[in-house]
This record gives structure tokens, C-alpha cells and sequence, in this order.
RNA sequence: GGGCCUGUAGCUCAAUCGGUCAGAGCAGAGCGCUCAUAACGCUUUGGUUGGGGGUUCGAGUCCCUCCGGGCCUACCA
């Protein structure tokens, strides 16, 4: 037995994730969390909501609520939907935690101490209007080089030039469309991560193992330019952390937080300690997990996260822990994730494009989202979401190759047995041979599920479904049953272990439907199959099962078409 | 501008270190079956691997170049 530490990327606190943020973290993290407790390993998967930063106070203001009730409210209604997903969080944390608070402090006097901070004095826009300084991007104005009159601080949309707020032609607010800006100076920490530069490259180099796309971003960065540069670990806003030297106050720090990016990766480590203290148990059970003096040398660490988040996993946040001088546990693997677009453009928060979490489940259960979802995971490259590819899969995948299998094995049984695992017969060569076939295509799906290779544990599942139709229609036993009723009760009775057996092997995909099929077998264990022929010889004659109503609804064109302009944009 | 990823059958994707005839699923065609959600099974059509050039006994894979798609570029998160 292992013990597996789990992380997803956690989302941002404002508004309601879209199917591609889900798909780009939490719910491959999910699949493997739920595979690996599976194995018997000793699992402890950990995710939460980032709940800081300038969006989330502006949101707040535009609701005309406090921000601390935002995302009180926001937290509460990601968490219900994470659990509607069946996202196994052992712990879906806050950023805005007290936990959180006093590590994020803790973290900084440790760096503050090794000589890491260094104090910046910079110029930055201020907005009298709004009463805050305004990041790059939420300035607006004309572009000096192609005349949009609504390019960003950042980057002109329209030409692409990277441009410095102070370049366009009457810079605006974006928030309040006030003109009266002015630069003020203003005194931040910067993280000397430049200091680091070599740990990190050795650290990124030893890890050889890695999605091509998670190092090359972060070999990037360690190179671009000068290489890796210092970053800005503080901002002057309301909603944060406040800037602590550890317990203590850090003068000419008063009224500044820390920079979201650095506190949201330490809401792992927080959201364990959460964990910790909700469930009663004291420090030493968060600790084992992180503390590689305190039991964490044995943890296995694997995080989940979309493209976007990956220097900040594989540079930043590992600079604090390098930097903190003490030895907490380093992330082991990084797995990360390309993203889902929604027919032919991107998914849009802003403009209500593409399907959101809560949508989709007014539309069809979790199973049938997260069986495409996962079948179609954005691993080597960005992947598409259409609803014509999404009917196709639930209705062959799941209605006819797994639904339809337990339907008519099932059905068969009670018409000509009862509900109940007939008796009489003994297994034969085509038993033997499926026997020996699922040996060989389990062990691959378990090979997959450990290297996280999503889209091809799914194909393998899919095929381990296919095999039972192919050993039915050739044993076919509604031929055999007028000769030889014993045979047939023989292949209805290995039949009716496939289902259980197909349970097991499918519930880190679909766990709703796997209940449900455990259900109908009344089939208590759940253990991962060591045997195949054992687990297939399960069900012992006599024992009752139901019928269970069909697994999965086939998609029709009229839904599809109606749910394909619904979704189109404009989120009501 | 710079960096990275990507382009394989009508569609979605495979193909270990460069190594048999580039494979699956879906869609299409044909046959079979009748237990089942008009479901299932078997057979089968379909590819100049984006274009061009190069290295090699051998290239989807390596190199150059052109074309297309995408992401990142450090003060959104």
C-alpha cells in the first residue's frame, strides 16, 4: 500500500465552472483519486476554492454584497456542484481560510529569513474613482500603434501588441470608465525566485517523466530572457491575506495582501489542515501528508491542473517550499491538461458559451458527463466538445455497449431462471477464453489509470464492456437454453458476474451507474479484482437480483438540436 | 516578435528507441442473431500521414522550409 497525495488546481471563486475547467483538473483527479483508493492505496485528495484577488472584490461590488459573503455563498454553491460530479474531495477547502492565513504568513517569514523578499518600490496607475490601483489589464484606452479605442493595459486585442499601460492614448479605468488616473508608488515583496533559478532547473531537469507540456513551459520560463525573474508577492487590495511577517506585523507592509498566486497553492497544504481540524485529529495528521520529517518521505504526490496553471506549479510554488529551507513534500508529478473547446470556439464565462456545471446537470446525470469528459480528456492536445461527438458516445458507449448489456443479460435471466443467479452447468473453453482475454486488457487498463492516461484507460474500459457482448452473442444462450438449460444457466450465471465485475472496473469513471449495478447484483464487495476468474465466480447461485431500470437514456436528435441552440451563447 | 504544442480515414483518436502491410471506435456497405434500450455480433469499403525538400537500408516519427490550428509570453487568475 502506497500513500497517494491528490490535488486538483483549485478553481476561481467567481461564478460557476464550465465544463472545460472541470475536464482540465478536478475531474481526471478524481478519476485517479477514485482508482487508486480503489487499489487499496491510502489516498488523500485535496482540492478548494482561490478565493482572492481583484475579480472576486470587483464581482462582490457589482452584486452589492460584502466580499467575504461572495465568496461564502460562491464556495457553498461550487461545493454542491462538486459533490452532484461525485468529486471525491476528501477536502474542498477555502483559500480564505484562517488555516490558510497563517501558513501563507508562515511561508513568507520563512523566506523573509533566508534572505529570499526583497521590498520593491514601484509605479503603479491609480484610479481615484475606484479607490485602488488598477492592474494592467483593467486599464483601457486608445492603442498608439493601430487606434482601437479599447485596447488593455496589457496587450492590444486588436493588433496584439504588448503594450504598458502608460502607452495608450487616454487610459481608463475598465472598471469605472474614469479617466482620473495617476501613478502613485507603492511598496511590494517580491519573491527573489531568480535566487532559485538553479535548484528549480536541476529539480525540473530530474524530472524526466513528465508531460512534455508540463516541463517545456516551465523550462520556458526558467530561460526566457535573463531567465526566471522575481515576482511580486503582494498587492494593494482589501481581500487577502494580509501581509504578516509570520505572526508578527511587517512594517510599511499595513494594509496590503498577499498576491493570489501566492497564497492559492499553500491552500493545498491549508485545506489538509482544514481536513485536519474538521474531522478532530491533531496536527500530526495533516503533517504526515506534507512533512517529510514528520511521515510525508512515503507520500507520492501528483497534482492536476490546466495549461494555464502550470508555471505556477512548477516555478513558483516550489520556490516557496524550496525557499521555506524546511522540508516539506515537493510535488512528484505533474499531470496537466490542454483545453476544451466548445464547437468551434472557446468555452466563455463572459459571454455564457458552452455548457456550465450546473447546466449540465439540469440536463443529464454526472455519469454521462464525466464518461465523455474523461473518454475525450484534452491530454495531447486541445480537444472539442460537440454535441453531435457527445451524442454518439453516450448513446453507443453507455446506452448500447454497457446499458444494453446488463439489460439483456438480466432480462434473459428472469424470463427463463427467475431473479436469481441460476444454478447448474460449469464454466468451459469460451469462458476460459474471455477469462484470459479480460486478464490481459485489465492489466492494461491498469496501466493506464497509473500512468494517467486518461483517454486510453477509457478505450480499454470501453473494450472490456465490448467483450461481453461478443461472449454472449457467441454463447448465445437463448439458442442453447432449449437443448442444454444447465449451459445456458452456466453463461448466465458468468454473465451476471460480468456486470458486477464491470462495476468495479468502471466506478472510477461512472460511480453513480457502478452503485447502481453493484445494487441490482446485490453485490457487497467491491474490491479491485486480483483474479479475474475468482471475481467472475463471485455471485454464488441463489442469490436474488433485480432488474434494474435502464443504466443510461440514449440522446435523441430532437434533444440534441434543442440543447445545441440553448447552449449556443447568452447563459439565462 | 519570441517560445511551445499541434495537423494521420468523412468524424474522434492510436502507432515504444526511426523498423512488418499506418491501427481502433463512430459513420458507410454487406451478412448473421433475436436475449436486449431498432439494441448485439461478424465481415468489409475508406489514408500520397497538411505541401515541398533532405538525412537514412528504412521516416507518421529526425532535419529544413512553406501552409493551417492552438496555447503561453510573468500586474487576470
Amino acid at each position: 500500500m502506497q500513500r497517494i497525495l491528490i490535488t486538483s488546481a483549485i478553481p476561481y471563486i467567481n461564478g460557476i465552472k464550465h465544463l472545460g475547467n472541470l475536464v482540465g483538473s478536478q475531474l481526471p483527479a478524481d478519476l485517479y483519486a477514485r482508482y487508486m483508493r480503489a487499489r487499496g492505496h491510502e489516498v488523500m485528495f485535496i482540492c478548494g476554492t482561490d478565493e482572492h484577488g481583484t475579480p472576486a472584490e470587483l464581482a462582490a461590488a457589482a452584486a452589492g454584497i460584502p466580499v467575504a459573503q461572495y465568496c461564502a455563498d460562491m464556495w457553498a454553491k461550487q461545493k454542491r456542484l462538486s459533490d452532484r460530479f461525485q468529486l471525491s474531495f476528501d477536502k474542498f477547502g477555502r483559500s480564505s481560510s484562517p488555516q490558510n492565513h497563517r501558513l501563507t504568513q508562515y511561508f513568507a517569514e520563512r523566506l523573509a529569513e533566508n534572505g529570499l523578499i526583497e521590498e520593491v518600490v514601484e509605479s503603479q496607475l491609480y484610479s481615484k474613482a475606484d479607490g485602488r490601483f488598477l492592474p494592467d489589464r483593467y486599464v483601457e484606452g486608445t492603442c498608439p500603434d493601430c487606434g482601437y479605442d479599447r485596447a488593455r493595459g496589457d496587450q492590444c486585442e486588436n493588433c496584439t501588441r504588448q503594450l504598458d499601460p502608460t502607452d495608450l492614448i487616454e487610459p481608463r479605468s475598465a472598471i469605472s470608465g474614469s479617466t482620473d488616473l495617476e501613478i502613485r508608488e507603492t511598496r511590494h515583496l517580491y519573491l527573489r525566485q531568480s535566487a532559485l533559478r538553479e535548484r528549480l532547473e536541476e529539480w525540473i531537469a530530474s524530472k524526466d517523466d513528465w508531460p512534455i507540456l508540463t516541463t517545456s513551459i516551465a523550462r520556458k520560463w526558467l530561460h526566457d530572457g535573463d531567465g526566471l525573474r522575481d515576482r511580486g508577492i503582494t498587492r494593494d487590495l482589501e481581500w487577502g491575506v494580509p501581509v504578516r511577517r509570520g505572526e508578527r506585523p511587517w512594517p510599511g507592509m499595513e494594509g496590503k495582501v498577499f498576491y493570489v498566486w501566492f497564497d492559492a497553492p499553500i491552500e493545498y497544504i491549508a485545506a489538509t489542515k482544514e481536513w485536519a481540524d474538521g474531522e478532530g485529529l491533531e496536527d500530526a495528521a495533516w503533517r504526515s501528508w506534507w512533512r517529510t520529517d514528520e511521515g510525508a518521505s512515503d507520500v507520492r504526490y501528483v497534482q492536476f491542473m490546466g495549461k494555464d496553471n502550470v508555471p505556477f506549479h512548477t516555478l513558483s510554488f516550489p520556490a516557496t517550499i524550496i525557499g521555506s529551507g524546511e522540508p516539506w513534500k515537493l510535488v512528484d508529478y505533474i499531470k496537466s491538461f490542454n483545453y476544451l473547446n466548445y464547437d468551434g470556439g472557446q468555452f466563455s464565462t463572459s459571454l455564457g458559451r458552452g455548457i456550465f456545471m450546473d447546466q449540465a446537470l439540469d440536463i443529464l446525470p454526472a455519469d454521462y458527463w464525466r464518461w465523455w469528459l474523461l473518454s475525450h480528456a484534452p491530454e495531447n492536445s486541445d480537444s472539442e466538445f460537440t454535441w453531435e461527438n457527445f451524442q454518439v458516445s453516450v448513446n453507443k458507449d453507455l446506452a448500447d455497449i454497457l446499458g444494453n448489456f446488463v439489460s439483456r443479460v438480466t432480462k434473459f435471466c428472469r424470463s427463463k431462471f427467475g431473479e436469481a443467479v441460476p444454478g447448474g452447468g460449469e464454466p468451459e473453453d469460451r469462458e476460459r477464453a474471455l477469462i484470459a482475454e479480460l486478464e490481459t486488457r485489465v492489466a492494461a487498463y491498469q496501466r493506464h489509470l497509473e500512468a494517467i492516461e486518461i483517454r486510453k484507460a477509457a478505450n480499454e474500459l470501453r473494450a472490456i464492456w465490448a467483450g461481453g457482448n461478443e461472449y454472449l452473442q457467441d454463447a448465445a444462450p437463448w439458442s442453447v437454453f432449449r437443448e442444454r438449460p444447465e449451459r445456458a444457466a452456466a453463461i448466465i450465471r458468468f454473465s451476471l458476474n460480468l456486470i458486477r465485475l464491470y462495476a468495479v472496473l468502471s466506478a472510477p469513471f461512472i460511480p453513480d451507474t457502478a452503485t447502481k449495478m453493484m445494487k441490482a447484483m446485490r453485490a457487497e464487495d467491491g474490491l479491485w479484482p486480483k483474479d479475474i476468474a475468482a471475481a467472475l465466480a463471485s455471485l454464488p447461485p441463489g442469490r436474488s437480483f433485480t432488474v434494474p431500470d435502464n443504466l443510461f437514456s440514449k440522446i435523441s436528435d430532437a434533444e440534441r438540436e434543442s440543447w445545441q441552440k440553448r447552449f449556443a451563447g447568452g447563459r439565462e
